[in-house]
DNA sequence: CTCGACATAATCGTGTACGATGTTTGAAGT
DNA sequence: ACTTCAAACATCGTACACGATTATGTCGAG
């Protein structure tokens, strides 16, 4: 080989047609875009994006195994409906259960070069929910990352997306100062390197924030 | 209606074509009969089961987000090979994390019309290697289910299936009845009643398996 | 006049076949 | 031995036909 200098490793990575459509529909149905619990017709989607079904089937049946749509066998699709108390109480105890021990394993694995990204999830600016709900996220799956175990890791991701589904819906106020400062505590705590000090942390952001969501529900 | 005599809540049925394929491909894939790491031709499948090749490709597209196997764009799709030792072992802690409590949750939630399950997962015959691994399955999972949080019994049962893809090589003798011994205490516990006492015998099971499964890789 | 059952039509999901596109392989040519 | 190029191969997307489901409209009974 004459030249193979260049750092990418991962050279074949064109996407297809399908795959777009996925990003595509997750983002409508994670923004509201399309309603909760709304029908989600293939002909009528294939006209909007120009394109055949086919790729657009394929694109639900993804999105099913993500939980954001269900599938009703020659009825078509229905975008998720709004979990239920029970679910997103069983939701918040599953990463009970995950997060304190992974927040712990992060802050005895942290290196220096991280703590820039964790402030950065930290310090997002108050007003935008969209961009809170997303540095929370990636404050979250950062720290699941620097635990090591990426296992755990993809385990989280899918609960967070079935997470953003009604995250949209608890828009107090105070709620978002609240989450900073237990953010801020978490982060210290792994900065610190403290790991029994991050799971406390942890252990304590999930439970308030399971009980504020809880509380701004029906 | 003349007769419906049962509650439609029950999740449809399975009527359609890519369903059944995904059960054929998946039991395909867990059993090994096809080979890890081997490429999955569509066109040859479709030929094989007699049907086109499109609801291969979505059986195909939902078994790629269970990680049973891996797309390649324009290339095709490629049976998950065998996992690194450090997956494995993520594996396991993870399974470390939601397990125990969960068997402790089953513990304190135990009706005694569970009992005759239980006993009949830990009774299955140690010949049968298959059926070996599939009450393995079952006895876990019904445990996760017992608990009442049916989120985390989805989460475990993710974790299973990456499991199974491997579970089929480490065929120690000895095992068997270990393995049995281990889950004759976690069922006498949770029928006993004893939450600590169940997670304990959950804790001691998955930290001796997986200790069993590394040491019969290289 | 209202309600319900049955037949009919519209709608939408599903599967098949075929053409288009991208990749791989192999051989010819330098 | 390396490059070039072409043909074979497999995947991908489209268009169409079929089937199931749901909606609509009509007729008849109470």
């Amino acid at each position: 080989m004459t030249d193979s200098p260049s750092p990418e490793l991962a050279l074949p990575r064109r996407q297809v047609l399908a795959d777009d459509v996925y990003d595509v529909l997750r983002e409508m149905l994670l923004s509201g875009h399309i309603p909760l619990g709304s029908r989600v017709k293939i002909d009528a989607l294939a006209a909007q994006l120009k394109i055949s079904n086919t790729p657009i089937r394929q694109a639900l049946g993804r999105l099913e195994a993500d939980g954001l749509v269900s599938k009703h066998p020659y009825r078509g699709f229905v975008a998720a409906d709004l979990p239920d108390r029970k679910t997103i109480s069983d939701l918040y105890e599953c990463r009970l259960l995950l997060e304190p021990p992974t927040a712990a394993r992060a802050a005895q694995e942290f290196r220096t070069e991280d703590r820039a990204f964790l402030r950065r999830q930290v310090d997002v600016p108050g007003g935008d929910l969209t961009a809170m709900a997303k540095a929370d996220e990636l404050l979250h799956g950062k720290l699941a990352q620097m635990s090591g175990n990426l296992v755990v890791a993809d385990t989280l991701e899918r609960l967070f997306v079935r997470s953003r589904a009604f995250r949209i819906f608890y828009a107090r106020e105070g709620a978002a100062e609240l989450t900073r400062a237990e953010h801020e505590a978490i982060v210290r705590a792994v900065v610190a390197g403290d790991g029994p000090a991050a799971a406390d942390a942890m252990t304590g952001h999930l439970r308030s924030a399971g009980e504020r969501m809880l509380a701004s529900l029906p």
